[in-house]
DNA sequence: TCGCGCCTCCCCTAAAAGGTGGAGGCCGGC
DNA sequence: GCCGGCCTCCACCTTTTAGGGGAGGCGCGA
């Protein structure tokens, strides 16, 4: 059962939100609140799965209360922010305060009920124009078209497993005891690899394989 | 009347996808396509408002395909990517191809022609994960950059600079050199770097760095 | 069948990196 | 003034890497 907190100042629309996700067999409403203070007071009490933000409010908007629910209360609860106008303004704040969804009030209830799901899920939920001008900022940062992946390829498949051990800052030793082989045979491999790709070291290892997207940011732990 | 084109290597799956889509009545598939070579050829003849592109196809693959349909056929055509299996490998380049969107072929079919509709109105599709993806890298922290922060804080302003070139790949006598200082004292750098943050050695740190956010991906370019 | 690429492992050497301890200079707070 | 943190360097030592060989086994296609 998903539980779900809705903060809008408009007790009307607050009222329209609930009674559309309390409709969905697998949501509940848990609380409503009318400004940014109500809804950090309700997010510490209640916990919520999910939080329906409006971005205009009295006390403290939207955004300022989403980034202190996130600091303050916990970050497991996921934010979704809803916005009546043109979300130019706000998107980037959203953003950064760790939303997980920005939408139009305009958009269809299935489609809210879709959103709160997905962001429930883990995922992340966008207007689809917002969507789009993300993939052009972050299509543009790619400035240049050189395709690690045709480099990548040069890598036989046992070179590419070195190469990704490499990437989460094992030693020669530690590779050769999770690929159930010997130091000698790593070193061979790490040898490979690196003349291959034209590098010098592991180090330059590691950053080829992030830039290339073989490693992920966020998709390990750095507990070492 | 959105006119679409199904390119997916597999017949059933076309079919399957082209049904789906010519149920509705405001879509109409105008054309299949088998291979990457097949799509060009049924862009350029029936120039669809819509191109669904698999991935995965012999000749030529999707991502390749929706390139050379951007550039030599005409960008007012919209492209969603489809694949079976993990995103990761493939987003990036999808994104950098110009593809409007990127969605997984497990989809419930009214999500695929919301997805089909949405890109047609300039908008654009993710798959959550991936949305949610795009938009840590924007913030360029989202709450990891608290704990690694942390660990960062520890750090001299001086460490922290060591920390950044090791990050670029430099060795100990290059990062001298770009600092101005000798190699000794890059040593005793590295070494309270290594200390301070718990790592082990120099790939480990630059892991760390891609981690908290001090490296970015595609903020550099990994000539070496 | 023969070659070829891949994976496995070994030898050797040289270079780089990492650990430890110490030193001097500089600056700001107590 | 004195202390502490920071930056700068040095020397000595051990461990880890990287490079250059070579070699056997295995599967696969010519």
């Amino acid at each position: 059962m998903l539980r779900v907190l809705v903060v809008d100042d408009q007790a009307l629309v607050r009222r329209g939100f609930a009674m559309v996700l309390s409709n969905e067999p697998d949501i509940e409403v848990v609380a409503e609140a009318g400004d940014g203070i109500e809804a950090i007071d309700a997010a510490r009490t209640h916990k919520p799965d999910v939080i329906l933000m409006d971005i205009r409010m009295p006390e403290l908007d939207g955004l300022e209360s989403t980034a202190r629910i996130l600091t303050e209360v916990g970050d497991e609860t996921r934010i979704i922010i809803l916005t009546t106008f043109d979300p130019d303004e706000y998107i980037y704040r959203a953003l950064r305060a760790g939303a997980s969804g920005f939408v139009l009030k305009d958009i269809p209830p299935e489609t809210l009920v879709a959103a709160v799901r997905t962001v429930a899920a883990g995922g992340a939920m966008l207007d689809p124009t917002i969507t789009r001008r993300l993939i052009a900022r972050f299509a543009g940062e790619l400035g240049t078209e050189q395709d690690y992946g045709e480099r990548l390829d040069r890598l036989t498949v046992r070179e590419r497993e070195v190469l990704e051990a490499i990437a989460d800052g094992k030693s020669n030793v530690e590779i050769a005891d999770a690929l159930f082989i010997g130091p000698a045979t790593v070193k061979t491999h790490v040898s490979s690899v690196l003349s291959k790709l034209g590098l010098r070291d592991r180090a330059q290892a590691v950053v080829f394989a992030y830039e290339c997207g073989l490693a992920k940011v966020g998709a390990r732990d750095v507990g070492f």
